[in-house]
DNA sequence: GGCTGCCAACTGCTATGGCAGTTGTCCATG
DNA sequence: CATGGACAACTGCCATAGCAGTTGGCAGCC
């Protein structure tokens, strides 16, 4: 991604090119130092230090740091400074679970309001999933799949809910970014689960959806390492 | 909530409701003020007018927006104004789903590391649930309905998990106000829920806990009108 | 040596001022 | 009367400066 390349606990200032404002950038910047791990947990930011850094007032950064404790990424205690949160493995875990949870209702919204060029757009999606795992491309595979989640995501158009979710894929990609290297996803599985939603989209099933969506979601987490294996059958109400 | 008890000699901690910031009192404040329905839909807000009405800086003020923004309850078109957020019926709906499921895995998580002290609390707190139905007493119920999920949310330990809530909880209570006076709430069955929620909990049981609590929600948010009766019969993967 | 108290260097927090866009109004012009 | 353009009064956004707690270390005393 776009975050500079720099020493651990770096941070390189921000272009100035874009339109966007200096905290919504700080923000994003910041977000995406954490995840990446440039930041790591239990590191202390300051933030006069860090205005520095990143060229900027002081100001912007106070903003981005606000916004950043209500995800629950850093901590800040009143006067004596901030932290990075640190996330150990059975907060990642329940976070999963949350997200799985939240991807469920999603798609089970999407579903009941998805218009048909959507639909066709998710259905490309899925030819390219396809083309990538019979060709064990992960790269393209990753990149459709975040595309597949998102288009749902904003076929949703809850902002609550985008909002949440952008949160929780940034966890989830730091959760990918510890078990470095150890990901022998089941490509095959993860194909057909797609399709199944797919499926359930285009029959406007929003229970199927939402069902197919949160499983696929668990199971993904399961092979990633993040949960682990369910210790039983699934429970009827 | 008296004063701690100290041994002799010690001194008890100072409240720190006092010592607040200014923008996080700013934040709570808006954030009543809206759900409370002072500041309606719709109503344009400026940074430096709230800024003297509250009798602070600006600054507190844009941060404390900031934070309503990400919470969806403002926005915010940049160099042009702050609105408060419309929020229909249908994205009332929305909300109350989403609700149900995070309520829904917070009740799971609960089931599993909830302690023996936390489960007698949720027990007293059931107890009185129940004499406050035999008594129609609603403000009663009301306010053991929120220390029950209270208690839950808090059990989970999960900060991310118990600030979400937290604004769901409050776009829930702006559904409330504007069903104003309707709410021919079916009590019995709200605590006859209630108690199986509270016996998955005893049995550690955290599917059916998750179920129960997700399958209560949304026939609380049904009765209140928030969310239309089921279509149909639950759908199984 | 070990303890106490002070001081400088932090920290987050708030106030003030000013910049650059946006909007609405009012007057001049066709 | 209708239209267009400039000006004033907004808006959100940012930088600077300073306040008030907190911390760590170092001198001075027991």
């Amino acid at each position: 991604m776009a975050a500079a390349k720099t020493a651990r606990g770096r941070i390189a200032p921000l272009a100035e090119e874009d339109t966007l404002s200096l905290g919504e950038r700080a923000y994003r910047r910041l977000r995406e130092s954490i995840v990446q791990g440039v930041l790591p947990a239990g590191h202390k930011i300051s933030e006069r230090s860090l205005a520095v850094e990143l060229g900027i007032s002081a100001q912007p950064v106070r903003e981005a740091l606000r916004r950043l404790e209500q995800d629950g990424m850093v901590v800040t205690l009143p006067r004596r400074g901030t932290v990075v949160a640190e996330v150990g493995p059975a907060q990642l875990g329940e976070l999963g679970r949350i997200r799985a949870a939240l991807e469920g209702v999603a798609t089970a919204l999407a579903a009941e309001r998805m218009d048909a060029g959507s639909i066709a757009a998710i259905a490309a999606i899925l030819k390219r999933m396809q083309a990538g795992t019979e060709a064990r491309d992960t790269d393209a595979l990753d990149e459709a799949n975040e595309e597949f989640h998102a288009l749902i995501h904003r076929a949703t158009g809850n902002l609550f809910l985008m909002r949440s979710l952008g949160s929780l894929r940034a966890y989830d990609n730091l959760g990918r970014h510890r078990a470095v290297g150890s990901t022998p996803r089941d490509l095959p599985k993860a194909l057909a689960e797609h399709k199944g939603i797919v499926a359930a989209l285009k029959k406007r099933d929003p229970a199927l959806a939402e069902a197919r969506m949160r499983h696929h979601v668990l199971r993904s987490l399961v092979t990633n390492g993040v949960l682990p294996p369910p210790p039983r059958k699934e429970r009827r109400t």
